[in-house]
DNA sequence: AACGGGCATTAACCCAGGTTAACAATGAAT
DNA sequence: ATTCATTGTTAACCTGGGTTAATGCCCGTT
């Protein structure tokens, strides 16, 4: 009953192991690379930069969670981001074409595809949400509520660029609301 | 072999027609609806209203797409957003939960949706991509070059609200920048 | 023709956040 | 212990966008 017991059946049988020492990049933004990562321990950074040098955080990726640009493994081009470990860690990885493939063969592992990809829109939507409707310093409380368990992983910087805004801004933010 | 035509069969196998005028209202943020929409013809937004009565657009819907709550359907919860119509339209309604259950039996199915949500999330990362690192000029810029077709049918007020600034703004980013 | 409502523009004022730079604190490397 | 790099804080100044309000335009209604 537990859910998406074929995608990690598959990840186990077919997934490669990797491991990622500290500030190592697992790849760059414009690499072609069409795998996805299964984080089994440790912390990953997704992030753009922009022509101008700025950094902005995509999303931080734990353990137990997946990631891969889909902009390479649906239209074939470059990965529109790049993917750092913040920790060492254990990755599993996977061709996504071996995904696909597989997920055209077995219902159950289409119908678990289906769960993960609901849970990314969603998660997606809501920081949609998040920058439309909200202030910064509303995102950076509810940075604070709904990710406790990463803020004493990560730096205070990374947080700033994950919510939108520079280093020097959120410092005042902390000043400010306490 | 085009894609998508079991999900377009089981929509006009099982989906309700129903008709709304222009300003007609389809649901409203907080109802409880778990049908998705397909739009045959005219245009919806979707939209929140803050708790001190800010209006941020979600996104338009036009003729070929589909849109529905996820939190209301994934999570049982009140919809996210409101959804009106901005022209007289003609959509297809659906319950989500059957869709989850012919998924759940129909493999060609199930990779229909998996397609579906695959092409939401994309969009929905191109969009955070856009509010984290462009600015509200090159977002304005961007959007007339993604959505010509869109320009002419909304206002530009409802456009600044999709950028995620006020009318005011966009009207002087307009006057800056051509 | 007259009215009224929504929409775009513009101006004046204010503020949150960007930019730059100086400074302190921490911590890793020699 | 010293050095160097990274991080966080604070200050000064600037700018883009928010707010409010006035004005004019367009359009649909009567």
């Amino acid at each position: 009953m537990n859910t998406d017991n074929h995608l990690a059946k598959l990840l186990t049988m077919y997934g490669q192991q990797q491991s990622f020492q500290r500030h190592e990049s697992i790849f760059c933004q414009g690499d072609d690379d069409g795998h996805i990562y299964f984080v089994q321990t440790g912390l990953l950074k997704a992030y753009y930069v922009s022509s101008e040098g700025k950094e902005s955080i995509k999303s931080f990726v734990a353990e137990g969670n997946m990631i891969g640009s889909l902009n390479s493994v649906v239209n074939q081009a470059g990965c529109s981001f790049s993917l750092v470990a913040l920790e060492a860690s254990q990755l599993l990885r996977l061709p996504f074409s071996l995904l696909v493939d597989k997920a055209a063969q077995s219902h159950p592992l289409a119908n678990d595809v289906i769960q993960q990809l609901l849970a990314l829109a969603m998660k997606k939507e809501q920081r949609e949400f998040e920058f439309l409707s909200l202030s910064a310093e509303q995102r950076y409380q509810r940075f604070l509520a709904q990710a406790p368990q990463l803020i004493d992983r990560i730096t205070q910087s990374d947080m700033a660029r994950y919510l939108g805004v520079t280093p020097v801004a959120l410092s005042r933010i902390k000043k400010r609301c306490g």
